[in-house]
DNA sequence: CTCTTGCATATCGAATTTGATATAATCGCT
DNA sequence: AGCGATTATATCAAATTCGATATGCAAGAG
């Protein structure tokens, strides 16, 4: 039952960007990951209903190809990124920790926000 | 009454080591550093309990005196190595996502694990 | 008082992350 | 099909963050 999280991981540059092997990664490098996941995916949500990569990369004081990789969960990215890109949006403290405390859970993506 | 929270932005090197006003910061810039605070404040309550900050470094990787900038807040440690160490402490997305969720909320800092 | 233990501060080269730029792929529209 | 707008990918130098090391400071034990 790990193939659906381990395909999501795959996916992205994680695996054979990283060159470790998903297997050999440690329970918190695993949660860490998936938590830079969830970010990307609220992130992907919320500025979609609100603007463009270009105009939130301009609020960000960024660029749009930089935002396009948060929103990828690209590896590159760091949380720190990730989380000022929240806030660009207007998600308040309130919204990024629900979206963080629900990393690592495989749950249904459709009542996101 | 931004004094109370005015206090304990200046205290760390924030106002001084980033020589930028408290009042110039915008609103997405406060919040950043207190959810920095919050997890800062939250990781070392949670580290105090199991171990000293030479331990949790050797289960990070890091060194004593990155993890005691990082529980001072300190401006030059990113939410990414915060983050981290909070899993190093054996916290889940979910206490970590409640360590920022009330961030900005001057509230009573008793009740915190 | 002296030792030890735990935490804070300073410095520094190495590694990572960043924004910029160029450019390609994709989508919606006519 | 052709076009404009949006998003994805590649590269790279600059800035930030990193771990390591040295050292200072405070509190408790003997």
């Amino acid at each position: 039952m790990d193939s659906a999280k381990r395909e999501r991981l795959e996916s992205k540059g994680w695996k054979v960007g990283n060159a470790v092997d998903f297997l050999n990664l440690s329970p918190e490098e695993v949660l860490l990951i998936e938590i830079k996941l969830a970010l990307a995916d609220s992130l992907r949500k919320r500025r979609q209903k609100r603007m463009t990569q270009a105009q939130l990369a301009e609020k960000l004081k960024s660029s749009q190809p930089r935002v396009a990789r948060a929103e990828c969960g690209d590896a590159s990215v760091s949380i720190e990124l990730l989380v000022r890109a929240m806030l660009a949006t207007g998600a308040t403290p309130k919204d990024i920790g629900k979206a963080i405390a629900v990393a690592g859970k495989g749950g249904n993506p459709l009542p996101e926000a």
